[in-house]
DNA sequence: AGCACGCCGACT
DNA sequence: GTCGGCGTGCTC
């Protein structure tokens, strides 16, 4: 019987999984010889192994020692040169080319001072490993610019995109005062502390995180802004660069690597004083950090949703913590482990509950069920369209589905056409007039008889934004349409094209996917149309409630941002409570009823969740090794506390040609436990290959 | 994870 | 004949 006492070397061995290479370090350090450069240096890179790496340094002269915390280019492999971190050093006799055995390659270079990891951000990336059962070598690339050194200097900066603006000069309100105010409190306490400020859309957040961000500055510290990268518009940068001019340094998609650089340099050397960004900004180099701010904090992207996946929100807790520093959560609609937090006091709960200059949207439920509609247009948001338009009013209209057809199917025999690589039924489009998958990109052309059983009465059934845009054509001839999706959004910069038109009042109505919620002030706005308000009530996924509620909620709060708006929620199912909450702005209630709900199923934010995936392209191999990862993981692992469920095949069972299955853990592991689990996702990577095994902490999803 | 080495199919 | 498919083995 296995267990969490046995290492991963044992582990190995009882399961008959290949050992793992097995390195010892010598501990006895070697004194510094003051007359001697020469340095063994102990390395962590950026590859998926438990280990570090000792090299040579033979420093040039009139340059200091490498210390810990230096950024180094070094020869790794036949041919590789990869950038490493020093964890350790130790004197060496300046004619050593081997320790214990071990052949030294030399260091190729060590950074300056200002690309060093300095203590405070070292212990950020080893809570980074630890937590998300990494190597350290592998977050170590979050902490710096791509190829630093590579510097094409004298590209514009980021603030010169943005011509500063005149400072809006409005009075705070009373709920806007007395968040600075708690804030304050605790800049001035020089103690970490952390504040969710639940604020509906328009309320004034901004304004409390940028007066909050001043009082640090007035007392000598910095800051670091956290946006979602779509909200990182040139409205928001100019607003940010009017406040603080020179001193602040925005960091987004359109960057170059070096200017990067110059940001990451600047902050290093305390000329920059204000990084906003999206949640790589969260690693600046930003010395006496006194306030984080995550805006709009329960987006799910800032989950890294590739190696590291880390969270951005929980690291800009730890980095505050850090740093005794002030965090700012913000959101209309906080994440369900934020609100909780705050229940529990471990953060300070202020809220913004009006809107400043207006009201908040009425949203009308219309009932679907017996409605006559046309292309699922219901007689009361035809009309409340028709009305918008002869007021010169502007519509947004929200339909989380791309494309012109759900599915082909065949009306004889019922199949639908699938996606050879996925299995899942392929969407119809009209431009280009195709069939796509969208999970993994592959087109064909419309069958013209089902492959199936040969009848040629196939059939496109299930809708689409296309169809949408067609049926707005056909039915509101004399409108201008914009449409918002993934397939009119190839071209970088042609999403924030669309919304700048659109906010332009270059259409009248803008039709499209989850992209139309996010983000932007659309003045004129005073109609959103939510077509299928329960569409994503259904899906297989714990937090489909929330996540439906946050986008009704996010999609609602576009109408009427200065003056009254309207809101026509369409459902199937009117009376379900995520949607009675959400057309009522009442968050108060939806989570009322949703923590209960996780805590009884036991799931976050009640306990943590780790999701196990296991992939492959031969669905005996995959299977057979995820059965073999949840026996190994369940016998190991009982104790209160924990709950090891599957395997299962994931949600989409087939995808790009690879097999899925997944495990999931509920519960906190501890030290050893995390230790030891990485040792045998290692053995297992090992014995399987062509199986792909990734380990997940905190899923933002679990399909 | 890369990247090289190594051993078997359809091309000039 | 050899270009290139991806199995497997190693990286201080």
């Amino acid at each position: 019987m296995p267990s969490t006492k046995m290492d991963a070397r044992e582990l190995a061995q009882y399961y008959g999984l290949p050992q793992l290479p097995w390195k010892y370090r010598p501990k006895d350090a070697r004194e510094l010889d003051p007359t001697n450069p020469c340095q063994l240096v102990e390395i962590a890179l950026p590859v998926p192994l438990d280990q570090t790496f000792s090299y040579r340094y033979a420093r040039p002269t009139e340059t200091e020692p490498a210390v810990v915390g230096d950024l180094v280019v070094v020869p790794f492999g036949r041919r590789r040169k990869v950038t490493g971190v020093v964890v350790g050093v130790q004197g060496l006799a300046a004619d050593a080319r081997e320790v214990d055995g071990v052949k030294l390659k030399d260091v190729g270079q060590v950074y300056g001072p200002e690309y060093r990891i300095g203590a405070e951000r070292m212990k950020v990336a080893r809570w980074l490993a630890d937590y998300y059962l990494l190597p350290l070598g592998e977050v170590v690339p979050l902490f710096h610019p791509p190829a630093p050194g590579t510097k094409a200097r004298g590209g514009r900066t980021a603030d010169e995109l943005y011509p500063e603006v005149d400072k809006p000069l409005f009075e705070l309100s009373a709920a806007q005062k007395t968040a600075v105010a708690a804030g304050s409190t605790h800049l001035k306490s020089q103690q970490f502390s952390a504040m969710l400020l639940h604020g509906v859309t328009g309320s004034g957040k901004t304004e409390v995180y940028l007066t909050l961000i001043e009082e640090a500055l007035a007392l000598g510290r910095t800051a670091i802004f956290l946006l979602p990268e779509i909200a990182l518009t040139p409205q928001t940068l100019s607003r940010i660069s009017a406040r603080f001019g020179e001193r602040v340094a925005a960091i987004h998609s359109g960057l170059s690597a070096g200017q990067r650089c110059l940001v990451h340099e600047g902050a290093a050397r305390g000329e920059i004083d204000v990084v906003v960004g999206p949640r790589s900004a969260l690693f600046a180099p930003l010395k006496n950090l006194g306030i984080i701010v995550v805006d709009e904090e329960h987006e799910n992207s800032y989950k890294q949703d590739e190696k590291p996946r880390y969270h951005a929100r929980h690291t800009a807790l730890v980095r505050g913590r850090e740093n005794k520093a002030l965090v700012v959560l913000g959101s209309a609609t906080p994440d369900l482990e934020s609100m909780n937090n705050a229940r529990n006091e471990r953060f300070e709960l202020l809220e913004l509950p009006e809107r400043m200059g207006g009201t908040l949207p009425l949203v009308e439920v219309v009932d679907m069920r017996g409605a006559k509609t046309v292309e699922g247009f219901t007689p009361a948001l035809t009309e409340a369209m028709h009305e918008t338009l002869a007021a010169g009013q502007q519509i947004i209209l929200y339909y989380n589905r791309r494309g012109f057809a759900r599915v082909v199917q065949c009306t004889s025999c019922g199949e639908v056409v699938m996606c050879p690589n996925c299995d899942i039924g392929l969407t119809y489009h009209l431009r280009p007039r195709r069939l796509l998958c969208h999970y993994c990109g592959h087109t064909e052309n419309l069958p013209e008889t089902c492959p199936d059983c040969g009848s040629e009465e196939t059939k496109p059934s299930g809708g689409g934004t296309e169809k949408v845009e067609l049926h707005l054509q056909a039915h509101f001839p004399e409108a201008r349409l914009l449409r918002l999706d993934r397939d009119t959004t190839t071209r970088r910069g042609s999403h924030k094209k669309i919304l700048a038109a659109f906010a332009r009042g270059e259409a009248d109505i803008l039709i499209g996917t989850q992209m139309v919620a996010k983000g932007h002030h659309f003045p004129n706005v005073s109609l959103v149309g939510v077509l299928a308000a329960d569409d994503g009530l259904g899906l297989p996924d714990f937090r489909a409630a929330e996540r439906s509620f946050q986008l009704l909620t996010q999609v609602a709060g576009r109408s009427g941002r200065t003056g009254n708006g309207r809101v026509v929620f369409q459902a199937w199912q009117p009376e379900h409570p995520v949607i009675q909450a959400a057309a009522a702005h009442d968050y108060q209630t939806f989570i009322d009823d949703e923590l209960p709900a996780r805590k009884a199923l036991g799931y976050p934010p009640h306990r943590r969740l780790m999701r196990l995936g296991v992939t492959g392209k031969k669905q005996g191999e995959a299977s057979e090794a995820a059965d073999r990862l949840a026996e190994v993981v369940r016998e190991s692992f009982i104790r209160p506390g924990l709950t090891v469920l599957g395997p299962a095949p994931a949600v989409f069972p087939r995808l790009h040609d690879r097999f899925r299955f997944q495990i999931l853990i509920k519960g906190t592991l501890n030290k050893e436990e995390k230790v030891w689990l990485r040792g045998v996702l290692a053995s297992l990577r090992g014995s399987y290959r062509g199986v792909d095994v990734v380990h997940d902490v905190d899923p933002v999803s679990v399909y």
